[in-house]
RNA sequence: GACCCUAUGGUCUAGCGGUUAGGACACUGCCCUUUCACGGCGGUAGCUCGGGUUCGAUUCCCGAUAGGGUCGCCA
């Protein structure tokens, strides 16, 4: 039996969705699944909405999911090289495919020319939709359809339109199953009849359900969240998004939820797609990230550390690689997205901090002054400044004042890093080292 | 308006005629804890409704309702 091959079949007419990469990942998991082959291939027919920058979110969009395509652009040039035996895989690019095909079409009175615009002869009999995910569905025609069923294949100005090509591509790449939105199940028929009209079986289809709002509504291109782009920039990590993503349709059965990609290509398949629509989820993403970033490793998430601390504007090249790696160990496990790590981590890259108002007059209040105070002649008479030692004198201090740990680690906290909240204090301090950390208790202790 | 798909807690889901309807996120109580996070132990909350079929329906059938999709010289 043939191996299976489906295609991903974008327009770039606006950012990669958040919809349309969760239709590439299950492409790309039946293909890897399967065994077969991923095309990717840019609809790219509607010249007036298309721009190069949507094109490069698409591939970029792809890459950084790691979904990666076995036939299709090499890179965004439309003109540019590809791999794959099918190409060129931007449509741009194969219109006398489009010409040919509309010719015989209009030859053999399956089409007709209207008002400068070519049109299909569409079949007056209901089409039975055979798909993998919902079962025949037994298209009628709706009212508008029964006054005229024909409908545009190429546009007055010459251009094909979406079902023609779409339809020709899929032909011609030998695709084998389209896996693409439920928003395109009714329309299946026309597609059916153009296969039948040129004299070829049409391949199975796969209508996946859509991906709502947590209103659920439709989510649009406006909605926050709806675009890829949210998440490469926000701070999350791919795998975490690709989990979530397989979570949405589709389910590992056996109450799994968090599993290792590997384990999702073996047990991926069509038959077990959910039928109805979902809706997205942010904080439930939010969670899965966390428990993908609790469990990067040192390398990866050192990197993507630095990489977010030097998109706020921190610059970590200015302090010893020894430093920044203990500093960012203090954090490993607290945060959840790399953005929220400058806020949280900034304080060992900054020279000066900036106290939140509100914090500094609930905690800088005249009654910690002395213990504060107190607090810093501790530590200034240590002889080493780790943690451990740093607990120990915190406490003693904490006991001769007859007052609790959380008093002086409240004030301390916040005069070393302008937050109440951070990673433990006795490790930051020791991170920190001596002169900073009394330095900046010195500057707090002016501000009571 | 017509046509199509769908329906388990707020959300994602398991279930495929007989279950105390399971898990996860979120919410919440307690414990742990310097904060936050993690972790541990609890809790609130669900089969859209109405008819059938059946000894018995969350599960099968029909209808209603609701949600979503499509009816473009957009894709």
């Amino acid at each position: 039996m043939m191996k299976p091959r489906v295609r991903f079949a974008p327009s770039p007419t606006g950012f990669l969705h958040i919809g349309g990469a969760r239709t590439a990942l299950f492409n790309w998991l039946y293909a890897r699944h399967t065994g077969g082959t991923f095309v990717l291939r840019i609809e790219d027919t509607d010249v007036a909405r298309n721009t190069q920058a949507a094109v490069d979110v698409i591939l970029d969009g792809l890459r950084w999911l790691g979904l990666d395509w076995d036939e299709g652009p090499v890179s965004g040039d439309a003109t540019g090289a590809s791999k794959g035996d099918y190409g060129p895989y931007f449509q741009s690019q194969r219109k006398t495919n489009y010409r040919a095909r509309v010719e015989a079409l209009l030859s053999r009175g399956l089409a007709y020319e209207h008002e400068g615009a070519i049109k299909f002869k569409m079949t007056r009999e209901p089409v039975v939709i055979p798909d993998l995910v919902v079962g025949d569905v037994r298209r009628e025609l709706t009212d508008r359809e029964a006054i005229d069923p024909d409908f545009v294949i190429v546009r007055s100005d010459g251009e094909p339109v979406f079902h023609l090509v779409n339809v020709i591509d899929d032909l011609e790449m030998n695709i084998t199953h389209v896996i693409r939105g439920e928003d395109h199940l009714t329309n299946t028929a026309k597609h059916i009849a153009l296969f039948k009209a040129f004299g070829v079986e049409p391949p199975k289809y796969a209508h996946i359900p859509l991906i709502l709002n947590m209103d659920g509504s439709k989510m649009s291109k406006r909605d926050a969240g709806a675009i890829m782009t949210a998440y490469m920039d926000g701070g999350y990590i791919p795998e975490a998004v690709v989990n979530y993503l397989c979570l949405l349709g589709w389910s590992p059965k056996g109450n799994r939820e968090k599993m290792p990609l590997k384990e999702i290509v073996e047990l991926f398949d069509l038959p077990q797609i959910l039928r109805h629509n979902a809706r997205f989820d942010a904080e439930k993403l939010l969670w899965l990230t966390g428990e993908y970033v609790r469990e990067l490793s040192d390398d990866r998430f050192y990197e993507l550390a630095v990489h977010a601390l030097a998109k706020a504007g921190l610059d970590t090249n200015k302090f010893p690689t020894a430093y920044v790696k203990a500093a960012l160990d203090t954090c490993k496990g607290k945060v959840k997205l790399f953005n929220e790590l400058p806020a949280y981590a900034g304080f060992y890259f900054q020279d000066s901090l900036q106290y939140n108002p509100d914090d500094a007059k609930k905690v800088f209040i005249p009654e910690n002054k002395p213990r504060l105070e107190k607090l810093r002649d501790a530590f200034a008479a240590l002889n080493t400044f780790d943690a451990a030692t740093l607990e120990t004198a915190l406490k003693e201090t904490a006991q001769q004042l007859g007052v609790k740990a959380g008093v002086l680690i409240h004030p301390t906290r916040l005069a070393v890093t302008g937050n109440p909240h951070g990673p433990s204090l006795y490790h930051l301090l020791e991170v920190l080292g001596k002169e900073k950390s009394l330095a900046r208790i010195g500057k707090a202790l002016s501000m009571f």
